[in-house]
Parts: C-alpha cells; structure tokens; sequence
DNA sequence: TTAGGTGCAAAACCTTTGCCATCCC
DNA sequence: GGGATGGCAAAGGTTTTGCACCTAA
C-alpha cells in the first residue's frame, strides 16, 4: 500500500517529534485540533497506527493506562511516576546483551527487551513531603 | 477499612496461586465460575483491584486493553510472545544496582523497573517457519 | 448490628470500523 | 481516475459504578 502525505498526518507527525513529553492519544488530539480544529478522532487513532507501521514513530507497550507515543526512534529507556503517571527518558544504555544471553539460556527469539523505571517524579516526590 | 474473607475472593486468589500462567481477568472469571456460577464480572474486577491493594497479587497491564494478573509476589522479569500474547516468567537475576546507578543519576526515587523481552514464543516461533 | 461485599445492569472509557465524501498522486 | 484518507457516528471490548440486597465479623 502506498502512504499518502497528507495535513492530517503530517500534523501528527510534527506534534510528536516536536515534544520530548510522551503523550497520550487525547493529549494529541487536543494539540491536533489546535491546527486542524476538525479532524476526528478516529483519523488520530488510525494515523498513530500508520505512522507506528511506517516505523515513523513508536508506541509505549509496557504497562500503563492508555496508550503513549514517542517520536524518537532508538531504543531507550522509560521512567514512571507512580503518582502523576508522567514519563520521562532514561539517559541509560540499552544492554543488549541481556536479550543475547536470556534468549540462549530460554531458546527463545527475542528481538528487544522494554525497561520501565517505576518510582516519584520530582515534583510529586516534594509534593509527598508536604503532606 | 477492614477487609472481609469472602468465598469469592478467595476462590480468585486460589486461582491466581495455583497458575504459573499470567491470565486476562477473563480467564479468571471463568475459572471462578467452575467454582461460583453465579459470580459476576464486576465483583472479580473488584476483588483484582482489592487484591492489588493487599500485595497479594500483582497486575501487568497490557496497552490499556486487557490486564493480566499473577500471584507471584517476587520480583521478576517477564517474556510476551508478539504474535500470540502469551507471557511468561524468565529465570534472570534481577538488576537492583541498576535502579541505584540510575537513582544517583537522575536524581529520581525510583523504587523498581519493570522489564519484558519481546519475540516469538517457541510455538509461534514454529509457526511462523510453515508460513 | 453494620460496614464491607455481591449481582446485576448501565455507564464510562478507550479504540476500531463502516460508510461515503474528499483528496493526493 | 482511482485508490488512499478523512469525518462522523456507531459499534466493540474492557473496566467501573450505582443500587438494592446480602453476609462476615
């Protein structure tokens, strides 16, 4: 199937790579519609699943509430706040050798391995003291 | 608030501690239905979450569409197969010192990580050779 | 006795989809 | 022109919730 380039889509795209945030499909949608005041949803959703096969951007699987994207490409890892949900990129290296080594001791073929750091976000963390 | 011992929550639990699989709350509901027939839906969600709450299961959440839960409480590594969902334990010590290497370079409070390897099982990994 | 728990059904949420008009190549 | 895409709304699937009735402690 051949991609066509359209408002719509390029939109999307820019929001995504012009935010270092991990947003949401709402968030993108309101951000969107800043621009395209009628685009629809369904269009988010269905450009978000295009742009992931394009391999343009990618989507956060592990372990959260609703789904959040990313427009940066290489592999890295993610912190959670437990409290306001928010994530943030970890400045940390990606031990592919773990993948290696895990799939010859299991025998199963790995492709990549995803790592959430779980815990308090600054603000949340001097939130928690004052109460 | 005091929490009851119920024949329904502990018909779910006893599930939870007599699979090594990391079931959908479908699963579960109709496990407990061998059991309990007139359970409903609603009170195995509930009682999931309440479980949670106590530290007696523990949740993994799916891309916001289904959780799986599990009743193992030790800390652990996990492997999702891409193509059918299925996850399972993986036998690899658990890095602690990463969560303080990052802590002290972050500045973050973090409290644990997560992580999941993704591939093929070995019965998709079959599979996907007859294709 | 009584606060917590259950069943049932409706509501809330997030996401996907069908249909037809529209737009890109 | 013709297939890909968009807008709209309805449908789908999962989870939560309100309410009246139970039940463990």
């Amino acid at each position: 199937m051949i991609r066509r380039e359209t408002k719509q889509r390029e939109t999307i795209l820019g929001i995504l790579r012009s935010t270092s945030s991990h947003p949401t499909t709402d968030w993108i949608y309101d951000e969107v519609r800043k621009v395209l005041p009628n685009i629809s949803k369904g269009t988010v959703y269905r450009n978000l699943k295009v742009l992931c096969e394009m391999g343009l951007v990618s989507e956060l699987k592990l372990n959260g509430m609703v789904s959040r994207y990313e427009g940066r490409l290489d592999s890295h890892y993610h912190f959670r706040c437990e409290r306001c949900g928010r994530v943030s990129d970890i400045d940390e290296p990606v031990d592919k050798e773990l993948d290696r080594r895990v799939a010859v001791k299991t025998g199963l073929k790995i492709s990549y391995h995803q790592l959430e750091f779980r815990g308090l976000c600054h603000d949340c963390e001097a939130q928690a003291k004052d109460e």
